[in-house]
DNA sequence: TATACAGATTTACGTAACGTCAATGTCAAT
DNA sequence: ATTGACATTGACGTTACGTAAATCTGTATA
């Protein structure tokens, strides 16, 4: 049998645009083309398209699926599983994606109000997150692992008064803060107070508070420049300023 | 505190390209242009640029967070519970996607030849998946619910010995099928043996064989088209064939 | 001061897999 | 001869930018 892209079309339910353009990409060429130009397919065709398709339901993409057909020495069982991997991953994404907007929905549900504070302290939060290996890394050297651990699991754990307790913490630490930069004196009230409220903040996710590690983020905030930016964003040095202030009130510096 | 691109981008994250792409598209346009071209960003623009970036984080579409920021009536808790909807679309389709890679995988690494019968086994497999509200109804109706709702559940429940018996019967159907078709004639010994393939095939999935169900599936092999086309793919007419044949071997016709 | 170099600009192509016109040619039937 | 169904080749639109290319501006240095 014969077929022209309209009747190949219809027994495989796809268009015929789908079909000039796997001609078009070379994936699928008609066994030959007539005297109009019309394409002709014929049974060798069909098989080949129902091959195709079948790739297509497991979501490869036509280029992969080109390899797969094409080659006859070429692994397909490989590239399914390469394949497989790709979608698990997918599904992971999606799923932090999914909890993500979950809590988010239940954050404006309980009604508390979503300042651009807040919704920066999750994206931050988030900027965290990315760089957990980088500095995940040196902190469980300096203070050990249970600083880190306990942390992700404290968050979890928290209640929405909670949540809002600590968000309002941060504020008023970079309020503070803020105040604080305009004395320009990183021993004064202000910026001891900014720094006490500081250790509060950070009270809330990490279990065991030693002056070590606070000093040790104070440094971390100046060295990493997505911390710096955070602080930096209103008062460029805001961020050293905050360092120095915590220096002082962990008394690691003299 | 004014704001380059390039100073913008560094402390949100992002590149520059994506700054002046949000300017051309109308999500984020500079608080100002300099004498020299160049964009200035003043701290508005940097709190509606961390607005944005919250809820591209949640994946939602430049459009929609066009939206959301822009009218200040407009519900952005409802766009992000219908975005919760859509991702939880989005997952259950991956879900089944990744259900479907696993069991071709399984297939392969069990050594079963994958002919492309067997593939389109598979294909077709969905097409009835698809077309389950429209004729599940339909056969719900006339023969009942338990009919419907265990075949899903065999097929589940299937050994790779019980898939590749039902996929060899399936081939087996064809092959007598066409062989019966040349024939011409649906009373004759293939042809019947064609259709006692058939119903051995059906009960694989169809835990209560009847002839009225029977006879009834052959028709809707002829008056839906994707059937037709499955069968008619090598002998256009063989659909109308095999229905005939399955109806004097039911007796439902005289 | 000339030059280098970083950083700014606009313009425009590329991405994946087609959908959707638009303009035009072919085939069979009336 | 006309009509209507079906074929063809362009070519633009889709998403959210990446990536040049060509050109201008601002600042530091030899």
């Amino acid at each position: 049998m014969e077929y022209t892209v309209q009747k190949l079309g219809q027994i495989a339910g796809i268009s015929t645009r789908t079909l000039r353009y796997y001609d078009e990409v070379g994936l699928l060429k008609p066994a030959r083309i007539n005297s109009s130009g019309y394409r002709i397919y014929g049974q060798a065709e069909v098989d080949r398209l129902q091959q195709i398709l079948f790739y297509r339901e497991l979501g490869v993409s036509l280029e992969s699926i080109k390899e797969i057909v094409t080659a006859p020495a070429f692994d397909g069982a490989k590239a399914l599983r390469e394949h497989h991997e790709k979608l698990l991953a997918k599904r992971e994404q999606l799923n932090l994606l999914i909890a993500n907007v979950e809590k988010t929905i239940a954050l404006t549900e309980g009604r508390i109000t979503m300042s651009d504070l807040e919704k920066f302290e999750g994206f931050k939060q988030k900027l965290i997150d990315d760089n957990e290996e980088k500095y995940g890394q040196e902190i469980r050297a300096k203070y050990g692992d249970e600083a880190i651990d306990r942390s992700n699991a404290k968050l979890k754990g928290m209640s929405q008064e909670q949540y809002a307790e600590i968000t309002r913490l941060g504020n008023e630490v970079i309020e503070t803060l803020h105040a604080a930069f305009k004395t320009g004196n990183p021993a004064g009230e202000l910026a001891q107070r900014a720094a006490d409220l500081h250790r509060q903040w950070l009270s809330f996710s990490w279990d065991s508070y030693t002056k070590e590690a606070h000093a040790g983020l104070a440094q971390m905030y100046v060295d990493d420049e997505r911390f710096t930016a955070y602080y930096d964003a209103k008062h460029p040095g805001a961020a050293a300023f905050l360092r120095d202030a915590i220096l002082l009130y962990t008394g690691m510096k003299a």
